[in-house]
DNA sequence: CACAATGACCAAT
DNA sequence: ATTGGTCATTGTG
């Protein structure tokens, strides 16, 4: 299937660290099919944008790093070939409120497999989508858990929500 | 198909 | 800090 890629750059929250972050996204003819982040290394031109699909994913980006709940339809991401577990429990994710956060085993118990919550943690780790299937809201029963891309990210998601959760000070 | 191995876990030693 | 218990997914034969 043909994939569609951009990336944009934004600055870092002030109080997070200085620099940019790089979001790249791959969109399908269904939808959004993935979207990470990582740290930018050198200077890059934001893509040229193909569709209004696309506009609307880079604003609501920049919001939700402004601070503001803006969200985007389960719809318009394109979960095809998913494991239907994963997809379950990426739904459940989403009944987290913005700002909040739950236990991996509650979210496997919204998952409607309340014993799963180590397969909880794995379809956290397989999320194709960051941010708006907010897997940095679900931490750990004793602490903040884990996160694929590095702790430190899961502590901006969540800060940028008010939730400093995990950080120190 | 039948396994074994792998995890961003959990609760109780 | 260690251990035994959980479960869905993935890889191997």
């Amino acid at each position: 299937m043909a994939e569609h890629e951009i990336e944009f750059t934004i600055p870092f929250p002030k109080w997070h660290r200085p620099g940019r972050m790089l979001w790249q996204a791959g969109f399908t003819n269904r939808g959004l099919r993935w979207l990470r982040v990582s740290v930018a290394v050198k200077a890059r031109k934001d893509s040229k944008l193909a569709d209004s699909r696309e506009r609307v994913l880079i604003d609501a980006v920049k919001a939700r790093m402004n601070g503001d709940n803006v969200d985007l339809d389960w719809d318009s991401f394109d979960l095809e070939g998913r494991p239907d577990f994963h997809v379950r429990v990426w739904k459940a994710m989403r009944q987290i409120p913005f700002g909040k956060v739950k236990t991996y085993g509650e979210v496997a118990e919204l998952a409607g497999s309340p014993m799963a919550f180590r397969a909880c943690g794995q379809a956290c780790g397989n999320n194709p989508i960051l941010l708006f299937i907010p897997c940095h809201r679900v931490v750990a029963a004793n602490g903040i858990g884990g996160f694929g891309c590095g702790l430190e990210w899961k502590r901006l998601l969540l800060g940028v929500e008010g939730n400093f959760l995990g950080s120190k000070a």
